[in-house]
DNA sequence: CCCGATCTGTTACAAGTTGTTACAAAACCC
DNA sequence: GGGTTTTGTAACAACTTGTAACAGATCGGG
C-alpha cells in the first residue's frame, strides 16, 4: 500500500501538533490544519487517504463539516472528540463519519483505528462498484435489497440478519463466478459491520452455511450456493435483475 | 496456467522498466509500452492477459483510454495512478478498470492485486465456457454439466466429485481424442483450485482410476475411459450433445 | 436497568477430498 | 526371458470444508 496520505483537522494547534507528530512517528504522512479553509487547501493539493476531524472546531461545527465533506469526497472520516456520549457517537456516524475516536485517547489506538479505516476503505474497493441494489429473481426467488425482504419461490418470506443479506448481494452480483472468501469478505465490508477481518478464520464459511439453511431445499447438498473447493464459494444459477 | 503476459502500459520510461522489471522477477511474462500505439502493436502481437495502465499518461487520458480498451477487448486493467482521491477511483471503474493501485506503492502489493485480478479474470472467463456446457450422452449415460449431475444406463445418479466433474468435462469435450496428462490438467484448472500441479506425479493417473470405478462395468478392463499408451487416456465412444 | 433473544465470529472436531507414495502389474523392447 | 518403462491402485497424509457449540456483543421489550 501507498504511503497513507493523513489530513488532521483541530482548530487547538498544540493538539494538532501532537497527533500529527505522533502520526508520522508511526509510518503515515500528515498534514495538519486548523479549520475549512486549510482542508480545501489540502484537498486541492492533491490525495488525501483519511482525515481526522476533531467535532469541536472554533468557529465551526465539525458534525457539519462533516456532512460537508462527506457530500464532496468520499474519503474516510475519523471523527475525534472529548466527548463520547453515544449520542455525539451516533450524530457523527449520522454524518458520515467511518469511525470515532474520543479524546483523551491511547495513541495506540488511534494509530489502530487509522489503518483499521485505511484497510476497510482499500480494501472495499475491488469489488464494492460492482454491487447492485436492485431487485433481483434467481431460482424461483425474489430477493429486493432496499426492502430487505427474500421471498422464497412458496410465495412465503424469509427474514435474513444483515450479514445473511450482505452476503446474499455480494453473491447476487457475482453469479455463477466462483469468488474467494477474501473477495467475498472485502465485498462484505463496504459498508463496514465486521467485527474482525472475517477473509481470516471461518466467518465466511459459518455464514455460507447459515445462508444455505435458509435458502436451499437440502443445505447439505446445496443447488445454490456450491463450494468451489480450493477457491471458496459460487452462486450457481442466473440472476435476472428487474427494473 | 500459462504464464501470465502483462502490459505495463506509463509514459515514464524509468518507471515504465522498474514496473516491468519487478513484474518479471516475480514470474510473470511483460511487455513495456509507452503510448496507445505501443498498446495497439502488443495486443496485435499476441495474447495479453492483463493491463497495468497510467493514468497520466503524456498526450493521452489514461481514462479515455482504458474506456477504448475495454470497448475493443476483454482483457483486465488494473489503473496505476498517483492520484488516490476516491472521485479519480471511482472514474477509473466507470471507465471499466478492473481493479485501482496508487503510487507509491508496496511493489509486494502490486503482485498480489496483479494475481488477484488474474485469477478473478480467469474464474470470470470460464463462465462462458461454462455456459456452454450442455446436457450431453455417451454410451447410455446421461450428463449435466449445469446441474453437475450423472445419471448411469440403469437410471441411478452417480456422484462424482468436484475433480471427478472436471475430468469428466474434459473428457466429454475431447471425445475420441487421447489427451496427455498435462493437457487433461490444462483444461481441468479452470476455475483453480487444485492444490498442487497435477500433470505432475500421478493425481491424473489416480483421478482417472477413480473415475472409471464409477463409471466403468469393469474398471480393471475399461471400455470408455481407455489408455492410451505413451500418451494419456481417450474417452472412447461418441458423445452426443442435447440442446 | 435488566433480561432474554438474536446475531456473529471463533473454536474444535468430524468428514470428505485429493495428491503423493510405494509397490505391483502390464506392456514393450531387445 | 529379462530388463525397462509405463500404468494401476491401495494406503496414507495433508488439506479443505462442514458445522455444532460457545462466547461476547447488541438490541429491544418490560
Amino acid at each position: 500500500m501507498a504511503i497513507p496520505r493523513l489530513l488532521v483537522v483541530d482548530d487547538d494547534k498544540d493538539m494538532c501538533a501532537m497527533m500529527v507528530g505522533w502520526l508520522q512517528r508511526n509510518g503515515f504522512s500528515v498534514a495538519g490544519v486548523h479549520d475549512s479553509a486549510g482542508i480545501a487547501e489540502q484537498m486541492a493539493q492533491g490525495r488525501v487517504d483519511l482525515i481526522l476531524l476533531d467535532v469541536m472546531l472554533g468557529d465551526e461545527n465539525g458534525l457539519r463539516l462533516c456532512q460537508t465533506l462527506r457530500a464532496e469526497h468520499d474519503v474516510p472520516i475519523i471523527m475525534v472528540s472529548a466527548l463520547s456520549a453515544d449520542d455525539q457517537r451516533m450524530a457523527g456516524y449520522r454524518a458520515g463519519a467511518d469511525d470515532y475516536v474520543a479524546k483523551p485517547f491511547n495513541p495506540d489506538l488511534l494509530v489502530a483505528r487509522v489503518r483499521a479505516v485505511l484497510s476497510r476503505a482499500h480494501r472495499a474497493a475491488s469489488l464494492a462498484y460492482r454491487r447492485r441494489a436492485r431487485k433481483c429473481e434467481f431460482a424461483g426467488w425474489q430477493f429486493d435489497p432496499r426492502a430487505a425482504r427474500l421471498r422464497a419461490p412458496d410465495g412465503f418470506d424469509v427474514a435474513l440478519s444483515a450479514r445473511e443479506h450482505q452476503l446474499l448481494q455480494v453473491l447476487l452480483a457475482n453469479p455463477e463466478i466462483p469468488l474467494t472468501r477474501e473477495e467475498i469478505a472485502c465485498a462484505m465490508d463496504v459498508d463496514g459491520g465486521a467485527t474482525a477481518d472475517p477473509a481470516e478464520g471461518r466467518a465466511i464459511d459459518v455464514l455460507i452455511g447459515r445462508l444455505r439453511s435458509k435458502i436451499e431445499d437440502n443445505p447439505k447438498d446445496p443447488a445454490l450456493i456450491r463450494t468451489a473447493r480450493g477457491v471458496g464459494y459460487v452462486l450457481a444459477c442466473r440472476v435476472e435483475f428487474l427494473s
